[in-house]
DNA sequence: TTCAATAGTTCGCAACATATGAACTAACGA
DNA sequence: TCGTTAGTTCATATGTTGCGAACTATTGAA
């Protein structure tokens, strides 16, 4: 029992914007796309168990990478005794242009804002 | 008793990425949103008590506005017995400039190509 | 004042969603 | 066949959402 059925991955055309949104409005999901994004060729599950000095539970992470995958975000292939994930943004961007620069870019900004914040801060009570 | 608190409106330097998306992940508030972006002047809440052909109870759509407001979207300020809402896009933009119409855009985008496929499919089945 | 009308909010609860430990499946190599 | 590594599924506890009913707030009569 425990049927293990095959990965579902939406065709680009099934893809919605607010599935799209959904999944990325959890920072641990936009943490591993953008970790997805960055590495060439893909990353394994495992690669995100320690994320941003957090520990996630492997149950947790195997749901998380199940949003991006339905959501159209991502493609996921078993290679071997692991998965090999890859983002679909290539494909998303012809359907949607610019939607995923500008969600990560904002993203990034506000990355940037808060280690701005957390300078100010330590400058002024010395050692947290 | 039921206290009736006043409304929330975040700092635009509390506003999040991920509070924007998570309140611009539901369709009903894309097309509150929208509809308070396209009116000069703000409106109510129950302007949108029919929507796009659907009914939706005004406790629902309380939680709805004030979804919108806690993420920082619109503001909310009574005026006489009604509530004129208006939008914060100016700020929200300053802070992330490009999200909000990237992601308004790719809605719009959706909506687009769902016509398209809704005539086609209407040309091919004559009468649905 | 008191009453009614209009516009929103809050409460309570049912339905749905999410996080996680435990138990499982799947592929590989010894 | 067994052990190992990688990921999924299940059960369940906890959180979130939708909505009818009951409430609050403001205005405008009478």
């Amino acid at each position: 029992m425990a049927a293990m059925r095959p990965l579902v991955h939406p065709s680009v055309d099934d893809v919605t914007v607010e599935g799209i949104l959904h999944a990325l409005a959890d920072p641990v999901r936009v943490a591993i796309y953008a970790g997805l994004a960055a590495s060439e060729k893909g990353s394994s599950c495992s690669a995100f168990l320690q994320l941003d000095n957090r520990e996630i539970p492997k149950s947790t992470l195997s749901q998380h990478f199940r949003a991006l995958r339905e959501a159209g975000l991502i493609r996921s292939e078993r290679q071997g005794v692991e998965m090999r994930n890859t983002t679909r943004c290539a494909e998303i961007n012809s359907r949607f242009p610019g939607l995923l620069p500008a969600l990560m870019g904002a993203y990034q900004q506000q990355l940037i804002d808060r280690m701005k914040a957390a300078k100010r801060k330590g400058s002024k009570a010395k050692s947290g």
